[in-house]
DNA sequence: CTGAAAGCGCTAACAC
DNA sequence: GTGTTAGCGCTTTCAG
């Protein structure tokens, strides 16, 4: 393999004018840049990032932590991150932490390790006094979750606002029972999108019922399928259910279903994020979309300019109540 | 931040001795490695992988090139291969190509550039010739997508049985009129697919009519929508449909229902991966299993195997047919 | 059992 | 405009 001496003895020339050529440093002759192309080509030679970092003592790289990859919300977050961070001449490393303290370990070692320039946290399961010491040494930004009068940077939207109005839609519906699918209130997020829809409800002096609200450990389709099955077995079931994710009110749906009950007739239904399924189940499910896209890009900016030392503020970024075929009586 | 000639320094040894320690070599007495070791501990230091891989011409960096992050299908593939490559000490970066020959560039150029020590290629779309250049020098392998004849080694599933398997069962339950929605032919496992699909008609002598025959650009939920709209245009309606994957096969569905038809009853329909959305549809899908988990860990230990410089040999992994509601009659 | 020193591939003063 | 050289942080001979 070609390396950088061996192109500089092939062209005539010193290591520092490779170099030079290789930066697009202009102060170098037109013939001798030309001489070192021209090498360079013969060679088949590609400058290794191994030396370069280490020179520059930078890796390029970003650390994106997520607790699932599988959870489909975080897939156009990760486009937007990674577009940005490509066009900024960084790439992403993806870590799926399983909300796994050991795994996370091993991700906050990279950054120590300078494997990485900085860290894009979406765990909302994070260890947040490590993640804070952490932040004292490293450029760190949470996306979508984060530490409520913390000190690291974050991107998100307003949860209670978000869940205070998909709540209020449900009630203009006429609906006056209503139950929440939220998951564990540990989350922020959880506990934020409980307080908008306890807003909702006692704004227009419904009462909030502790047998209407269904706490799940985690996001997949079965957890809804669960906390449904315990909301239909109530002595009086809810005439619409405000689930905190989509994935969530997908299984509550089924569910629903299975019990011969329809929706929107006998239960309305509102799930949160939007994800690409969300318009595949029967009826389409009207739910919260949140900017993923512009979340992950804003998340990627943020850091890179905290990597490049600028001082930057959190950003709260907007939401849409997208209605469709599951509250449409 | 710390290096290791401070540790050295501080421990009163050399950055040698410090090595060692750091790399568990035996010939160190227990004394010096205690010194060291506090030293390490006082002064809070993280070795530095930049150096290491510099020095041991390695990034332990493991590229994994998809399509498209959201696929669903490549999610447990990518736990396959993280969980394995972490046991393995390396870690995974994970590149979204959009089967877009710049961003490809983009990352074969990072191997090129040393930023990866080998590279898992899924996408169906890569472009072959250079990556065959690629593997004439650095570790490749493919998985799931492959070149026939080729010598960059693979690991997959028998396309064209399943596919048989799979039609069969249709043509088991009495269907005589049977569509396919299949990708683009220009992918491998689309031609393969549509061979089994074929052989088993022919096995039972029905017709392979070119007008139940769909082929589609991408696996989004759309192209299955508009894809079984053009089936149910035809002046004789298939009644049953086999889809090479689960998101056609649920664009299907929906385009089923929305047409006042029913699964299975009016017609009856297949999947392909296993995703877990198939099983939330209302019917849930039939649909074929693939290994998927043991595909990315199989896959993952070939690439190890082969950087470490051992002969690696393609493997095919077996596949399961699941029969869900949308095939029950 | 330990230390001195070379060198992985690159960049950036500094000198001319 | 170009070359010389130090050094980023680490591992690994080679001596002793």
């Amino acid at each position: 393999m070609a390396n950088i001496q061996h192109v500089a003895k092939q062209a005539g020339v010193s290591v520092a004018t490779v170099s030079r050529v290789l930066n697009n440093i202009t102060t170098v002759s037109p013939k001798t840049r030309l001489k070192v192309e021209s090498a360079i080509k013969d060679l088949n030679y590609e400058p290794s990032m191994l030396g370069r970092n280490l020179r520059n003592s930078e890796s390029r790289l970003l650390l994106v932590l997520i607790p699932s990859i599988s959870n489909p919300f975080y897939t156009e977050i990760i486009n937007g991150i990674e577009n940005t961070a490509i066009a900024n001449n960084y790439n992403i490393l993806l870590c799926e932490t399983d909300s796994n303290p050991q795994r996370e370990n091993i991700y906050f070692n990279m950054i120590k390790n300078k494997l990485a320039d900085g860290v894009i946290s979406m765990d909302p399961a994070v260890n947040m006094q490590k993640l804070n010491e952490l932040a004292e040494q490293y450029p760190i930004i949470q996306c979508s979750e984060y530490e409520e009068g913390g000190s690291i940077p974050y991107v998100t939207i307003d949860n209670e606002l978000a869940a205070y109005r998909a709540v209020k839609h449900l009630i203009k519906l006429g609906n006056k029972r209503i139950a929440l699918i939220n998951s564990d209130e540990k989350f922020l997020y959880a506990r934020q999108r409980r307080n908008g829809y306890e807003r909702a409800l006692k704004e227009f002096d419904l009462p909030i019922r502790e047998e209407w609200i269904c706490n799940t450990n985690q996001l997949d389709f079965e957890n809804g399928i669960q906390a449904m099955r315990k909301l239909l077995q109530q002595p009086e079931k809810p005439s619409a259910v405000f689930a905190v994710s989509d994935t969530l009110a997908i299984g509550a749906l089924k569910e629903i279903n299975a019990s011969q009950l329809k929706v929107p007739d006998d239960i309305a239904l509102i799930g949160f994020d939007k994800i690409s399924f969300s318009n595949m189940t029967n009826p389409t499910l009207t739910t919260v979309s949140q900017p993923m896209y512009k979340m992950g890009s804003t998340a990627a900016n943020m850091l890179i300019g905290s990597i490049k030392g600028n001082k930057v503020e959190s950003i709260i970024l907007d939401h849409e109540l997208v209605i469709r075929e599951s509250t449409m009586g």
